[in-house]
DNA sequence: TCAAAAGTGTTAGATTTACACCCATGA
DNA sequence: TCATGGGTGTAAATCTAACACTTTTGA
């Protein structure tokens, strides 16, 4: 061993940028900086890589330490690692993002950390480069949504057609034509229609879909 | 100060897959490992992050010790962090790519760092997770010269349009149409043709092209 | 003279976009 | 009864993909 002993160490830490879906708008779940140097700054969760895991794990455990959930969907940004990128120390960042349903976010496990689900268009100024890892998550997932049905993780399991089209709306970050929309998924054979009907949304009622895993990946021909 | 002491540090290093483009072909330059561990494997370049630059200065300073080469086209892929990635310690490498004109690239400087250019259809097994850095560079790579005119750094400044259709279809895997192809180029102002002829290539002679980077900045419709 | 690469338009088909009205229901 | 969101099809415009022959010139 001793092979690299003549090169600097630096610390390496995990960001994670959570998004959600709710009221119609995209969100980040950020928080009060509990920790010095910034203590009480809004930040990203995030924490340090051990010597015995891996980055995916680390963040993935980082995930689950906040949220209480397992399996999210969940990819990585990138790393950053600017010298002076954190205030105290040499530290390089691997921001990663991902998807929950905030409906599954148990709301005390939330107030716990002490984070807040921010819309995405109003965020205040971050910690650090925060702001930069979100604006850089938040284009990869434009991006992936356009060619991966990754938006079913923000939704609960049953969603209306307008739920759906409201998520895509909100990530795009533009209207979409209800008839063309609605024709494109009709296309896409594995967003199913149940026989349930959401009473919530309208006085009408709205059909509920599920997104069948399983069909897609038969015939993964996804397009937005 | 010693803000974050509990913490474990870790090494942290850079590897950059070179592109070059040469004979039709899509190259990576690879060269045999001169540490250990794993001296003598086939392996991509890289180094250490020093305690006082930052990554990208790291892979910058990595590229131009390789190369002489500065300013060149170059972006992060990402960071591999699995534990036991590297043979000997545990160390988290960030990728990045780069993209340099074969030509340009002096001889002997090549022969000193003992590196080839390699097709990447036919790479030998690499160090470590050195394959999956190169897959996954690969395509990035690809997806932005999508939508980015990036090729141009893979070419000399003065180029024939069969070379330029060679290049994209090297990148994108796939023959492309000789016409459309160049009615394409067409309706891109910013690919100027020059009045210079290129004799090398054909007995007839083919017009010789270049980017126009000014005439792009002022409009970007770039699309392949 | 012939092999090898350069250069050049048109058309059918596929995809994308725009657009407006009726329906069911709870308040 | 009326305001609200649910649900449905068509036509024009645009974009994409397929396709073949003439030119020039060095060997």
């Amino acid at each position: 061993m001793n092979y690299y002993i003549e090169y600097a160490k630096v610390w390496v830490s995990v960001d994670v940028i959570i998004f959600g879906f709710d009221e119609g708008k995209l969100k980040v779940l950020i928080g009060r900086r509990q920790m010095d140097p910034g203590r009480g700054a809004w930040s990203l969760y995030g924490g340090f890589v051990n010597a015995n895991e891996g980055i995916d794990e680390c963040a993935a455990r980082t995930l689950q330490e906040l949220t209480g959930l397992k399996n999210l969907y969940m990819r990585q940004v990138g790393a950053f690692g600017a010298v002076d990128r954190d205030p105290g120390e040499r530290v390089v960042s691997i921001a990663y993002y991902a998807l929950i349903n905030v409906k599954d976010y148990d709301e005390s496990l939330r107030q716990e950390h002490s984070v807040e689900w921010v819309d995405i268009n109003h965020l205040p100024q971050l910690y650090s480069d925060h702001n930069a890892m979100v604006s850089q998550a938040m284009r990869m997932m434009q991006q992936k949504m356009k060619v991966e049905p990754i938006g079913f993780r923000l939704l609960p399991q049953l969603f209306t057609l307008t739920q759906l089209q409201r998520l895509y709306e909100a990530v795009g970050g533009q209207e979409i034509d209800k008839r063309n929309f609605r024709k494109r998924i009709k296309e896409m054979g594995f967003i199913e229609k149940t026989n349930l009907i959401d009473k919530v949304s309208s006085k009408r009622g709205a059909a509920l879909y599920r997104f069948n895993k399983k069909v897609y990946n038969e015939d993964p021909n996804f397009k937005l």
